[in-house]
RNA sequence: GCCCGGAUGGUGGAACUGGUAUACACGCAGCACUUAAAAUGCUGUGCCGAAAGGAUUGUGGGUUCGACUCCCGCUCCGGGCACCA
């Protein structure tokens, strides 16, 4: 006997895989396929860790699983490697980020290799390779050229640590989602991608096209999007002329408006038209447009705000209402100003019971009062359309903002855009594609909202493609989520020079049928690269409309004390730690075990010997199998135990619930412990393991006579006459409390059970002579006395 | 504040469409092996109780022959959104 010695035999496996191309996908295979995906990575200085792991490993067995069924199956891996962090890195050190990001992606891909995960290496992307960001680029383009790409000077979130400018997205809690500084306003010129174009068609895939994802993922990228639907109604008035424009959701209301409230910026607006406000007034304004975003919120209980002296006429009413600026009304909401309806709206109340202004009721009980005939009497909701007409007219808003799309660093894909004077923004022609990232000197950002590129002057003065005169290039690069917005499309078609993926590997392949990724993506990545296919499909240059038919996603693993893993904190575990102790098997199979895929998890040292111990007993049983020479015959017993197994870890797999797998395969350790098991037997048991422990699988298939690698073979089918018992165990109960159990054969009648179970001994005791008011006999289960 | 999700032994967690609560694992205790320890194997292990027995799935109610599971109220925890009109 030998001992088991992951170390060794994982090793062997994983050259064998790559020297094989086991995991190889083919394009234009005639089998069904299967498109696993799992959300690649940012290749940090630290490594990988066991969240990506996680979702890795999750995508590892699934793919495993889904090749034995029979499918070709895609599950390709690759580099998000544009980003903060090694541009932080460069300017620290001065090692250039191309050059620290190589490093990195060897190591994580070693790491990977460690894993035994089961990745199409041929097909591995880089988004930072320029043969990939030629594609981001000319992607852009079709953007700019449909005009969802536009330029435009205007308040963004601007994060002065990482000195650029963020996305709505990009920004938790007031703070910038990379390095936690809280967040600024700032007037700037930036590009933008315009996802509002595409709310509607973002929010009808949630609700027609995507029946296999959470209804928590779609819930939160509903809410993300926000579709509020009302009507837009005009006060008119002297200042400004063209009279006030309001957008509420609750049009029913309107005879209840006893004053209108103007944001911030709405107000300083006509001031620059004009309008002589009073002193009082601008200093509000000034006051209120430099608070930041943590004033403002802190400041949220106590409304604030100043009478504008002008007045504007309610249209329901025909009387003159007041003005107000206050900061609770949003600049970049709707139209930046509201009609206040204190009696129905708890800001409104709270605004006028402060400043001691007028509250009219129009409602008492769902039912219209104090508006006009037309109205009164009839439910507030059935006269609600009505009066968006009468008084305005219809209008949808949305929460979600045209997405911020360019960046005032360098580690990134430079748009390819020209200025000229002459003939304006244009395109950098196809031919011309990709635009190169220069190498610079210096990576540290001006912080003047311009990119270290515009200090090269080599590179920004360019000839203008159209007229040739001298024009600049733009020095802006895009966000980090531009390359990973249509990574997947580029899998499938990975070498291809002529286009971003020919269309029929894009036909083949499409969509991702099983997307494994991280919660805090919802609505970030997940949402980006749906607005991308989207338009993609639109344009007609991707077949398919949702890019991801199933999203499942994953708990974070916590660390060992229920806190977040972190290097300040000291709580990180680092996943080599565990590979070099108990080998990659006993660790996918542990992150497998810790709990429902979903849930959020304690990583726990202890808990992995479980794992260990596991497979130190596989591994015993394996090896006596094998050097059994003599034929015994497995038992009825071991039979029976095989084929649960196997119905329950498939139908696991097919349900993502990998930990109840696991505690089944242990299970069955345990159920046929002192049974004799054939070759037979163990061959497919190792089948079984295969998915979720692929290393000790092959080898101990290997010993027991096998040539071919376990995933050239067919999953198993459960045969269900084994599992099928010639007895059962009927509980007795008594109100419902289990007082008896005994034996009968299977399918007795219920007559039958209830007359032995009468005749018990515990029975007759309890009973003590009485009769049971009713008796409910469930055949092969239960009897319940009622007395 | 609003919207989701959750609460089961010392710990992580099981429990199919309502039908034996605590599978599996960790930990702990005892035993075997060992000069000893580790490793391994075996046995036991939710709580109170010597036992018979009793109460028990955050909490209070309800539906039901029967509730971890369904319904209503409350408490606490996690996540998302947050003055969005």
């Amino acid at each position: 006997m030998t001992k088991y010695n992951p170390k060794k035999i994982e090793a062997k496996w994983q050259k064998y895989w790559q020297t094989q191309k086991t995991f190889l996908a083919k394009n234009g295979s005639k089998k069904d396929k299967r498109y696993v995906l799992a959300e690649f990575p940012y290749p940090s200085g630290a490594g990988l860790h066991m969240g990506h792991l996680r979702g890795y490993t999750a995508g590892d067995v699934t793919s495993r699983y889904l090749r034995m069924q029979g499918y070709e199956v895609l599950y390709p891996m690759g580099w998000d490697a544009f980003g903060l962090p090694a541009e932080n890195y460069a300017i620290k050190t001065g090692v250039q980020p191309a050059i620290s990001t190589a490093a990195n992606i060897k190591n994580a891909k070693r790491q990977m290799q460690g894993w035994g995960m089961s990745f199409d290496w041929s097909r591995e992307v880089n988004t930072t390779d320029p043969e990939y960001y030629k594609w981001t680029q000319w992607l852009f383009l079709q953007f700019f050229k449909a005009g969802l790409a536009y330029e435009a000077t205007g308040l963004i979130n601007w994060c002065p640590k990482d000195k650029t400018g963020l996305a709505n997205e990009e920004v938790i809690d007031g703070k910038c989602d990379r390095c936690g500084t809280v967040v600024e306003k700032k007037n700037l010129r930036q590009w933008y991608l315009k996802i509002t174009a595409y709310a509607d068609k973002l929010l009808e895939g949630l609700k027609d096209d995507l029946p296999e994802w959470p209804e928590q993922v779609k819930l939160q990228q509903e809410n993300w999007i926000g579709k509020s639907t009302g009507a837009e109604i005009i006060f008119s008035a002297k200042i400004p002329k063209q009279g006030i424009t309001v957008f509420t959701t609750r049009p029913d209301t309107i005879f209840g408006a006893t004053f209108l409230v103007v944001s911030p910026e709405l107000a300083q607006k006509w001031i620059a038209e004009g309008w002589e406000a009073s002193k009082q007034v601008k200093t509000y304004i000034d006051r209120a447009l430099t608070k930041d975003e943590q004033d403002r919120t802190a400041e949220k209980k106590d409304k604030t705000g100043v009478d504008t002296g002008l007045t504007a006429e309610n249209p329901a009413t025909k009387k003159q209402i007041p003005i107000w600026v206050a900061d609770y009304v949003l600049g970049n909401y709707g139209t930046g100003a509201i009609m206040a309806v204190p009696a129905h709206d708890d800001r409104d109340a709270e605004f006028a019971s402060t400043f001691k202004l007028p509250v009219v009721e129009v409602i008492k009980d769902g039912v219209m009062v104090g508006s006009s005939q037309k109205y009164n009497g009839k439910r507030a909701e059935d006269v609600m359309e009505v009066m968006a007409k009468d008084f305005g007219k219809p209008k949808v808003h949305y929460k979600l903002r045209d997405w911020v799309f360019s960046r005032q660093r360098y580690w990134g894909e430079p748009i390819p855009i020209i200025h000229c004077e002459k003939c304006g923004i244009v395109a950098v022609p196809d031919k011309d594609l990709p635009v190169l990232l220069p190498k610079v000197k210096k990576y540290e950002p001006t912080g003047t909202g311009e990119s270290p590129l515009a200090a090269i002057d080599s590179w920004v003065n360019v000839k203008c493609p159209t007229c040739k005169s001298l024009a600049k290039r733009e020095t802006n690069t895009m966000p980090q989520w531009a390359g990973s917005s249509w990574y997947y499309l580029r899998y499938v078609d990975p070498k291809n020079k002529k286009e971003f993926a020919a269309k029929d590997a894009l036909k083949y392949w499409l969509p991702v049928d099983t997307y494994f990724g991280g919660m805090e993506h919802t609505t970030l990545h997940l949402l980006y690269s749906r607005f991308w296919n989207l338009f993609l499909y639109d344009q007609k240059l991707v077949p398919v409309k949702e890019p991801y038919k199933k999203r499942v996603p994953h708990g974070i693993i916590l660390a060992h004390d229920g806190e977040k893993m972190s290097k300040s904190k000291g709580n990180v575990v680092n996943p080599d730690d565990i590979i070099s102790k108990h080998g990659a098997d006993t660790l996918r199979m542990y992150e497998m075990f810790l709990g429902p895929h979903e849930a959020q998890v304690a990583w726990s040292d202890q808990g992995v010997i479980g794992v260990r111990r596991f497979l130190e007993r596989v591994w015993l049983m394996g090896e006596t199998v094998a050097k059994n020479n003599f034929s015994a015959k497995s038992s009825k017993n071991a039979e029976a135990a095989l084929h649960k197994l196997i119905k329950k870890v498939t139908e696991d797999i097919e349900n993502f619930r990998f930990n109840t797998a696991i505690s089944s395969f242990m299970q069955f350790m345990n159920e046929i412990k002192d049974e004799p098991v054939d070759k037979k037997l163990m061959q497919t048991f190792l089948q079984v393991l295969y998915p979720f422990a692929p290393h000790i699988s092959e080898e101990l298939s290997e010993l027991l006579g096998n040539k071919k690698s376990v995933q050239q073979s067919a999953w198993p089918k459960a045969d269900l006459s084994k599992l099928i018992e010639s007895s059962v165990e009927v509980v007795v109960q008594i109100n419902g409390k289990v007082r008896d159990k005994f034996s009968v054969p299977a399918e007795t009648s219920a007559k039958d059970i209830e007359k032995q179970a009468l005749s018990l001994e515990k029975i007759t005791v309890a009973l003590a002579g009485a009769k049971p008011k009713r008796v409910i006999v469930i055949k092969n289960k239960l009897v319940n006395i009622v007395i």
